[in-house]
DNA sequence: CTGGATCCACTCTGATACTG
DNA sequence: CAGTATCAGAGTGGATCCAG
């Protein structure tokens, strides 16, 4: 049986449940990793435990903002520990906990899926967006002689 | 060799593609399944394919508009096939193309991991609300006496 | 060094009304 | 039936300045 199907009956059983986000654990997923730097967080520390600032550098283009909302989050989630040696000045050593190590498996599936396939989702794109410039072009082509056979006309495309 | 480690290998070839987010695939993927609906869509079109009412009806508290808007963007990325029946009332069924099966593997390992998951998560933040409510309450606890004593008290937490 | 606080711009989303 | 158009509100992320 193949994982598209089991997808499809799994949908089934949510439907109760969906309507309250904060009881569906797949809402309740997306909300943490569906935001823009989750992700790459988790990656940066699958690689090693790192400090907020070997942090701040590693993940491009993050702001200290993001970077404390995130881990925060991440850690009141479990995935992440915060660990601080009280010196002058501070370091504050971030890493995956076991949760956070077992989330790597389904994480890579992902990331697995995403490079192999984007190849495909540009080509995609560009079809998409090919088919759109024809479309209007033709659109513009016979506007002028006649008014009325536009009409319907996106219902034929 | 476990799967965290082989992510944190694969976290170091990123760093200087992912400052352009429209060259990470990873990045791609995420702006796509990162919001509310698709992956909803994604998983309620892997049980069979659906017309737009149907799925109007089936992904809960959905409106109109997110419905089309998010129909449309995984179909421009080729996940989802639209098929016009020229009828009148216009018919539209959705359904998954090839591509939109094939993410369906990955998907999967992601929800069943969300749903094995969920009450560690559940437990972890009912753990870090309770550090927050014990420490607020010690920090007033000794508020009035002393104002000095404060200083650098969070980082003992 | 590791954040917290504030202000601002932008995006995402939903509600409503209208069209072919 | 299957959308589109427009508006308004909430949420998100960034820049900057400040504090322990």
């Amino acid at each position: 049986m193949s994982a598209h199907r089991i997808l499809g009956d799994r949908f089934a059983g949510w439907q109760k449940l969906a309507l309250d986000s904060s009881q569906c654990p797949v809402r309740n997923l997306l909300d943490r990793i569906g935001d823009r730097w989750s992700l790459l967080i988790l990656c940066a520390l699958a690689a090693e435990p790192r400090r907020f600032s070997a942090l701040a550098r590693d993940v491009p283009d993050i702001s200290k903002r993001m970077l404390t909302q995130t881990l925060r989050t991440l850690e009141t989630d479990g995935l992440v520990h915060r660990e601080v040696e009280p010196s002058i000045p501070p370091k504050v050593t971030y890493s995956l906990t076991p949760l956070g190590q077992s989330f790597a498996g389904p994480m890579l599936g992902l990331i697995d899926w995403a490079e192999a396939n984007f190849a495909q989702v540009q080509a995609a794109r560009l079809r998409f967006a090919e088919a759109a410039r024809t479309y209007s072009a033709s659109l513009s082509a016979i506007a002028s002689p006649a008014a009325k056979p536009l009409a319907h006309a996106h219902w034929k495309l």
